[in-house]
DNA sequence: ACAAAAGTGTTAGGCCTACACCCATGA
DNA sequence: TCATGGGTGTAGGCCTAACACTTTTGT
């Protein structure tokens, strides 16, 4: 962050900050990186001390280059999760007066989603954590709005990309998409036509990892084509559920 | 605006600001009102002076409840039209260091759209103006790419929203809705399944205004029904096209 | 042995798309 | 009278949704 100082302005300036939703799957439900917030008395830095809320921090304006860099600075620091700026969706800003109880303080809320398997280990650094969406503890500032906001974004937004890319690991199974999709939406489909429609848009090529496979108990291992995808996706299309 | 003085942070802080693209439906293409920067020399707000830009500017950080305030005071301000915060809808936060050469400048990009017929005559105060989209002079800051962006969601938002409802006047008929669609998605369609699809929703009521009608040269008189249209939004719908 | 998980194909119905003609008005 | 604009209905194809049985594994 930039050195502390004085900052002198001819006109009142809030602070910025930049918060990030990150989404994983466990193979069973959608869960959430939540932080805890330091408890040590660090100054002004300390309102809602010891509660938890979403990863994030303040912009550095002189050297984040846009709200999204604070967002995956803050991420990198806060949780060991290395992200780029292409993995962040922008949600909304929030501004409202007294979100924040020490000066004025707008909020740019973004979202990512990471293949949970994959980052594990790394993230239980310090005291992040990844709850459950059921389980969620009350937030910090407005974090349960944002967190609610967000969802409903995901919800329409796995319309129209391929959340499944990013949230299953490069390997996995049509039981897996389709519950994923189904914790997601909270709904359920039907097996033949959800397997029926994926194969469809040709964006699924099965694995052969070399199993005989006797029966059908075992289920098939596909990976994303995502050649095929992207060409689906720039003429323009839409999963339908 | 908060006085003019010295206000003193610990660290550097961001000035935020908000703007609007207002869309307007001239009843045969779409319209966007902008507007020409004060070539006054008023000290530091004298960027881009003479240039066209969207309207907008900074939040008070004592007075604006959201970011949403700011935009629709700026507007009032600027152009005399007089929105509420439902009326905006968020499209996105520009935050590039250097986008603004005096200082670090954020700003939270919104869009609007309104009646023009109606809100014609109220808005050429000052120096606003509505250009067709097809003559965009270029813009202060980083507004085209603003403006670009924002016709991008405004083309994705009009199959889910009821975009005619809020771009025509009370009293429309088929032909003009669906040169607006035609003109926002640039395609064309049949005339015929336009009519059959906008019917089948059921969100249309006929207007009789007594004239006897004996040829079809002159098209039948439509009003949205709300009503409808809402239960049929509140079970998610989307405009097919 | 029984319950749970996974693979597979067909049919009916609904929605989308393509398409042509008639009438009235204004030039 | 001719061109333009607007209203109207239908048939075919595709996509969606509903639906049952078999196999295997684990308990």
């Amino acid at each position: 962050m930039a050195k502390k100082g004085q900052y002198i302005y001819e006109y009142p300036h809030p602070a910025v900050t930049a918060d990030c939703v990150v989404f994983g799957y466990d193979g069973k439900e959608i869960r959430v990186l939540l932080i805890k917030r330091g408890k040590e008395k660090e100054a002004s830095t300390s309102a809602y001390a010891g509660e938890w809320a979403l990863p994030g921090g303040f912009l550095d304006v002189e050297r984040d280059l846009t709200v999204a860099h604070t967002a995956i600075r803050e991420l990198r620091e806060e949780t060991l999760l290395r992200l780029s700026v292409k993995d962040l969706k922008e949600v909304g800003t929030y501004s409202e007066i007294g979100r924040d109880p020490r000066e004025r303080v707008i909020t740019v809320a973004h979202y990512a989603l990471v293949k949970l398997a994959e980052v594990h280990s790394d993230t239980d650094a310090e005291k992040a954590e990844w709850y459950s969406l059921s389980d969620i503890p009350s937030l910090a500032f407005d974090h349960d709005r944002i967190l609610r906001d967000t969802l409903s974004r995901l919800k329409r937004d796995i319309h129209f990309e391929p959340i499944g890319f990013e949230l299953l690991p490069e390997v996995f199974t049509l039981p897996q998409l389709q519950n994923l999709y189904e914790s997601i939406l909270e709904v359920k489909f039907d097996r033949r036509n959800f397997a029926n429609k994926m194969k469809h848009y040709g964006i699924l090529s099965e694995v052969d990892d070399g199993t005989p496979r006797h029966g059908t108990r075992t289920p098939l291992k596909y990976r994303f084509d995502k050649d095929n995808y992207d060409r689906l996706k720039a003429k323009g299309f839409q999963l339908e559920f």
